[in-house]
DNA sequence: TAACGATATGTATTATAAAACATATTGAAA
DNA sequence: TTTCAATATGTTTTATAATACATATCGTTA
């Protein structure tokens, strides 16, 4: 019998602001855990990166973004944390809501060819 | 005046064989310089990467598609060289239709947000 | 049959990115 | 006012990928 392969297509995209990168697949899950965990630290563990790289690309983030995506709050019992803003909750939907689209295209356009 | 800023969306595809890649822009482009110079060697000194990393693109890649995508020739007064396959045109074809089609799609739909 | 230029492939070096480590700073709350 | 955990940031180390280098092989053609 013949082996079976399975053939398929993959993607990623990526919002820009002038030439630089804002966002991809791993700083929206990074937004997402912010978000649910209430810091950075808690969300870099989660996704087991260091918490160094996870600030560096909310710095990042924040620069690039017309408004600020993640507020940070240094100091207090529990030692500070971090909130998505309203605009990071807006960059996320519009995310996550092309990549859902887009999935759905290539997948139909993916059955059309031969490879 | 505010500040202009120029927002894009950027994206990549990838066609995988049992999830492994099997072909992406940067292998495509070496095929399409394969087939325009005849072989491995001028593609790879175009594209300036070193001639190794490109033979071997191209080794697995014939490896990863149900036929070969490109033939290689030993030996000859040129040395030999390199053809691409009616299958390697295929695939390049397919990928090329398959990118301009997300082009268009994402331009249209990215539009529609705010980011 | 000698020469040529491209394929084929192993090894060593370099460049780059990621992670690890270390440490200072912050400020609300106990 | 001491404590705490998270932010903030510099430095060092590690891991990985890319490149460079070296060399053998091939077979047609002159």
């Amino acid at each position: 019998m013949a082996k079976k392969t399975k053939n398929n297509v993959v993607f990623r995209i990526w919002f820009f602001v002038d030439d630089e990168k804002l966002l991809g697949k791993g700083r929206v899950e990074l937004l997402e855990r912010i978000e649910k965990g209430g810091s950075i630290a808690s969300a870099a563990k989660e996704m087991k990166m260091s918490y160094r790289q996870a600030w560096q690309m909310v710095s990042e983030m924040n620069q690039r973004a017309r408004k600020k995506l993640v507020v940070k709050q240094l100091g207090g019992k529990s030692g500070g944390g971090a909130t998505v803003t309203e605009e990071g909750k807006e960059a996320i939907k519009c995310f996550r809501e092309l990549e859902n689209k887009t999935r759905m295209f290539l997948e139909k356009e993916y059955k059309k060819l031969k490879f």
